[in-house]
DNA sequence: TATCGGAGGATACGGCGTATCAGGGCGTTC
DNA sequence: GAACGCCCTGATACGCCGTATCCTCCGATA
């Protein structure tokens, strides 16, 4: 369980004192630059200038300090716009942007409940701007908005690794990939697959993302309509 | 990059032969049995009486055989039902309900490209069941209901550890926990959030998961409905 | 100035993924 | 049947991790 609040040890007059906000900001560095593998207390307290041990005066424990690294980053997605559809739209489309900028984000988020205080001004923003929507209909509504962001950005993040990591190395994926889907198909026993990979349309990452969310907008829309009509 | 394609090395007549089967089936166990974090190669080596380095003979590395982890639940996911509607509906909930089987998949899931058999077996039979279907929408409409899926099984399992690991320490839950979010709330700054919480249905997991799914299906039905008209 | 408390850092422990290497058992070849 | 050579196998080891423990030293207090 995670200390949201924890008071921050007395400070002596010391430069560039400790503090959770550093040590926080520290480890969003490195997650940033080299991915959350690369993020160790270790390492942490060497950016910091610090033995490792100092760390726990502020933090209880490692998945203490990813939850509070998601809450930091919960603190740049706000809805913006007017009207219901355009508040989720922004919402969605501002949590994406999110981990565009934090590709980490994508293997944390929706893996612990978040209730950090940045998490909790999301939400009542969110609440805020929906405010004209039926009560027992909100909640479900943002759920579901939430829970397709969660799931299309970290598939999108993997696609994005999957190619970065054989584009590095374009040999890999020549010699070891490509062959491999093409034997696959070529054994006729995907043929429905097969044949929607060929003659399907291939939509770019963002166009399948507002693809899937306009369903999503579509059937709540419906649902909002059905109940404004009693 | 996973080698989905290896040669069983060639065996000798021993009892209980080694294999990437057996190997995933063991790791399968150990996460069922204790989480994610419980699966180490030393563990599966141990279980399967065998030293550690012998696994290499059968996976490159640790993450190739998350990758079979997952591939080898893929198997258990098949849509059923007549019409696409309930092809994705069933497509949705068997799902769901192999996470709630295997709880550590929602770790997983959506966390890299999944390409091995099983997944392309489960993409077959997803495509042989929509061929009705308009060629250009079955991509992102199957897109866009994969997303929804793993980000709500992976909110809902996020939950109910969250709850269990509180349920089983009631004192904290009590003494951490509760008060944080009363106090949280009783300083008025999330008077929009606080006011659906108190005012709003709550619904359960079920429910919940249930329809978010509808909205999402009801949205694509308009999408397919307005392409048939055409 | 003497005492005390607590913060800070060094050290250590057990576990991890995996590289390396020596040894030995087996199939193969003369 | 004997010698050879290869590869499978297990042992050992390395570097890293999260974090428990303990000791030291410093600053505040009496």
């Amino acid at each position: 369980m995670v200390v949201w609040e924890r008071p921050e040890p007395p400070s002596r007059p010391v430069l560039a004192q400790l503090s959770r906000e550093r040590i926080v900001r520290a480890a969003i560095g490195l997650a940033d630059a080299d991915g959350l593998e690369a993020v160790s207390l270790r390492k942490i307290a060497a950016v910091l200038d610090v033995g490792p041990m100092r760390l726990y005066g502020y933090i209880a424990t490692k998945d203490e300090l990813l939850d509070l690294m998601v809450d930091a980053v919960y603190a740049e997605i706000r809805p913006a716009g007017d009207g219901w559809r355009e508040v989720l739209r922004s919402l969605a489309e501002t949590t994406r942007k999110a981990v565009h900028q934090h590709e980490w984000l994508a293997d944390l988020i929706g893996g612990r409940p978040q209730l950090g205080p940045h998490a909790l001004a999301r939400g009542e923003a969110v609440m805020a701007a929906l405010d004209g929507v039926d009560v027992d209909a909100v909640m479900p509504v943002v759920a579901a908005v939430d829970a397709y962001v969660i799931g299309a950005v970290r598939r999108e993040i993997a696609e994005r690794r999957a190619e970065r990591a054989t584009g590095m190395d374009e040999q890999q994926w020549q010699v070891a990939f490509e062959p491999y889907l093409q034997r696959t198909f070529a054994t006729g026993r995907f043929p429905a697959l097969a044949a929607v990979v060929r003659d399907g349309a291939h939509l770019d990452a963002d166009q399948t993302f507002q693809a899937g969310l306009a369903f999503l907008l579509d059937g709540i829309e419906a649902h909002v309509r059905r109940h404004a009509d009693n």
